[in-house]
DNA sequence: TTTTGTCCTG
DNA sequence: CAGGACAAAA
């Protein structure tokens, strides 16, 4: 027992608080905040690794663990990147790279500082398609930027092709990422004055009548295509070379930046801008420059700062080098080339690429939320179905993957893992008594994330509403998503109501008047309070159904209370099947049967309460715990008693004789409350003797001015422990509340 | 070093 | 009631 002073304690608590809010929550921001940015950025690029990676991120960022978190991040978007590269056009990168070739057959250099957007040149590449379908046949270049090789008919024939080709390919692209923002750039109005017959619309319809060429002049090529398809694996060999080389420099890359960011964790908070759009032109200028194939080593002097140049000088090598070998480049693309130079492009690069990615995730939000803003009414009336079946929350959505992978990604960002889309709950069925129970359920989680209190549109049908808005992530908020349709993923009065009645009647037959007794309510508060730091995975293997034995009511629990407790020596203990007889943790119903044992020891040694909770599988959190409660009874005990002493001497009692407890006073029923507050337990009238004598050594030591000193309470409960009584036998029983409770 | 207990806060 | 800091005991 602590002796302290008042300034001791002050400087405690100071010194705590220091400690609070130093380490944890610098690095939480800033690790956090790049680790959004990288995945914002992944994210568009391949939702599912997106995905994965936020929700690493998170749970990183929650261990505190600093540095680490983007270095390992990186390597995973690595691999994922791995995984998606064979699609190109599938995402914002692979879309700039290609823009970015086809500028090369822009017909003006004023073309190249718009060539960025992916919105505004997709527009421009098909006039330019359009254009040169009529006129200059030679300057419509591939989908891979490869300019057709142009002589004759012959070449004719080839080129049209490949547009037509390549009007599908754009086709099926627009649609995949058709942006909101189609608007045309300013740049764009200068090509407005450049000879162009057709609008947009029309020069795509034109590509599409262009697909259908005449049998005969498909016939008399037909050796000529053959060549040209020998030559198009070639140019494939080289094109999954070159991003075999953009995946290694893109390593490279990443690699350096977390140098970069180990060394300046505290710089980054405030130019996170800048940092961001460096990264985003980092990785695309390792894309961009693959086909170069140069050196690396002097990427390792770069600084973030220096990225965007090197980005614009590296597009413009691909330029030269892309352009050389296969075209006569006229003395127009070498004239752009001093345009690369200027310094605003670096600023439209990075513009553009924010551009890219606030449309993307806006996109991603947009069809979000509306997709389950429509979402119908069409769960099974099974009340536990979707817990006993986790799979379900993809079939569910599995008409939408895009949507579903979006939504996965938007939960990553609003909480820790919210692996369970909420629409799997959003129509459950549920007693109705749980259900009211709802309200008095939020109020009394306060480890369960819960905390946006403001009104959300209701997703769901409204015959499901009543016990919808119970939950949701405090980050989903934070992050300025519109979030209604992310929340607490667990239908928690589903999960609190079997353990209500010590009596293990079954969920299904309470009654309105069972719902309103204080007991009930009481230990529905205990339940939540008491499932802390669940997790999904002991969601998924917890073993509710609906026709469990009403005697096992408590067994309900095993997997839900907190399984957090640390080592993994303890974590693999938990086992997934709750065959055998032995909790895992703690339920309500421990608590209650604790505060009745309170009643007979107020100071239980560890092996005493192993006895006594003979069916929980102890463990040290466990125990812990366990203590912990009878610290916590101790402490309002003592509290009450401090009180009413204070209040008798305030009352004017001159000796502790005059002070007695009995069962109708008010101290007692303050602690029947507390301990008893169903009051359908008996107390021991030895419990009435030991409060009593609690009270006047407090009264005493207070009479005597024994409470100046600091540690004056440390006498009393040296008394107050050898106080402590034999627990009955029957306390020993798994059931014994059963058996008390009934008596 | 671990366990146990208190104090404080939320 | 839980979590954390802290201290004393084991």
């Amino acid at each position: 027992m602590p002796d302290h002073d008042n300034t001791a304690l002050l400087s405690r608590q100071t010194k705590r608080r220091r400690v609070d809010i130093g380490v944890k929550r610098t690095v939480g921001t800033a690790s956090a905040f790049f680790a959004k940015a990288r995945a914002t950025f992944l994210g568009a690029m391949n939702p599912q690794g997106a995905e994965q990676d936020v929700e690493y991120a998170v749970v990183q960022h929650a261990d505190g663990e600093k540095s680490n978190v983007l270095r390992k991040l990186l390597k995973r978007a690595n691999s994922y990147e791995d995984a998606m590269m064979p699609f190109p056009g599938a995402t914002i990168i692979s879309q700039l790279l290609k823009n970015n070739m086809n500028k090369n057959g822009g017909t003006e250099p004023s073309f190249q500082a718009s060539g960025l957007s992916s919105t505004g040149s997709e527009v421009q590449q098909e006039d330019v398609c359009s254009n040169s379908s009529r006129d200059s046949p030679p300057e419509c270049l591939s989908p891979f930027g490869r300019p057709a090789l142009g002589h004759f008919d012959v070449d004719r024939f080839c080129d049209e092709h490949l547009r037509a080709k390549r009007a599908r390919v754009e086709n099926i692209i627009r649609g995949m990422s058709h942006s909101p923002s189609v608007a045309l750039r300013g740049q764009d109005g200068e090509r407005e004055g450049a000879p162009r017959p057709s609008s947009p619309r029309d020069s795509y319809r034109e590509n599409k009548r262009k697909q259908r060429l005449p049998q005969q002049q498909q016939q008399s090529f037909q050796q000529l295509v053959s060549a040209r398809k020998e030559q198009k694996r070639e140019e494939r060999r080289q094109l999954k070379q070159q991003l075999e080389d953009m995946q290694k420099q893109l390593r490279q890359l990443q690699e350096k930046f977390y140098q970069i960011y180990d060394s300046s964790d505290s710089d980054i908070e405030g130019d996170g801008d800048l940092s961001e759009g460096s990264l985003r032109s980092g990785s695309l200028e390792a894309r961009a420059r693959g086909s170069v194939g140069r050196s690396d080593t002097e990427l390792c002097e770069l600084d973030p700062g220096h990225f965007l140049d090197r980005a614009r000088a590296l597009l413009r090598e691909q330029e030269l080098a892309e352009n050389k070998p296969e075209r006569e480049g006229g003395p127009r693309e070498r004239a752009e080339h001093p345009a690369a130079l200027q310094p605003p492009e670096g600023k439209h690069l990075a513009e553009t690429l924010k551009q890219e990615l606030n449309t993307a995730v806006s996109q991603v939000v947009d069809t979000v939320v509306k997709v389950f803003a429509a979402k119908p009414a069409r769960q099974p009336p099974q009340v536990f179905a979707p817990l006993q079946m986790p799979q379900a929350r993809f079939a569910v959505n599995g008409d939408h993957h895009d949507f579903h992978t979006a939504n996965q990604r938007l939960q990553c960002f609003g909480d820790v893992i919210l692996p369970t889309t909420l629409d799997t709950f959003g129509s459950v069925p549920m007693p109705a008594a749980a259900a009211a129970a709802a309200a008095d359920q939020t109020e009394a989680l306060p480890l369960v994330v819960r905390k946006n209190s403001s009104d959300q549109p209701a997703p769901g049908p409204p015959a499901g509403g009543h016990h919808q808005p119970l939950h949701q992530s405090p980050l989903s908020a934070t992050a300025g998503f519109t979030a209604s349709t992310f929340r607490h993923p667990f239908p928690l009065p589903l999960m609190a109501y079997p353990f209500q009645s010590p009596l293990g009647a079954p969920a299904g037959s309470f009654s309105g008047k069972d719902r309103a007794s204080p007991e009930s309510l009481d230990l529905t508060r205990e339940t939540a309070g008491l499932r802390t730091k669940m997790s999904s995975h002991h969601l998924s293997h917890h073993p509710c159904s609906p026709a469990h034995p009403p005697g096992a009511a408590e067994g309900l629990s095993l997997s839900l209370i907190k399984s957090e407790c640390g080592d993994l020596q303890d974590m693999s203990e938990i086992s997934p099947y709750s065959g055998s007889a032995m909790q895992e943790g703690l339920s309500p119903n421990h608590l209650k049967k604790a505060k009745l044992m309170f009643f007979y020891t107020r100071y239980p040694s560890s092996n005493m309460l192993k006895t006594y909770f003979s069916d929980v599988k102890f463990n040290r959190c466990i125990t812990s715990q366990l203590i912990k409660w009878f610290s916590n009874f101790r402490e309002f005990y003592y509290i009450q008693m401090e009180k009413y002493a204070r209040q008798a001497i305030n009352d004017g009692a001159a000796s502790s004789e005059e002070l007695s407890i009995t069962r109708d006073c008010e101290l007692y029923r303050a602690l029947n409350m507390h301990y008893n507050k169903a009051n359908d337990f008996e107390v021991p009238e030895r419990f009435l003797e030991v409060a009593q004598i609690t009270l006047r050594e407090f009264f005493n030591a207070i009479i005597a001015g024994k409470d100046v000193d600091p540690s004056w309470k440390k006498a009393i409960y040296k008394v107050i422990c050898k106080l402590d009584s034999e627990v009955p036998e029957i306390f020993k029983s798994p059931n014994c509340l059963q058996e008390l409770l009934h008596e």
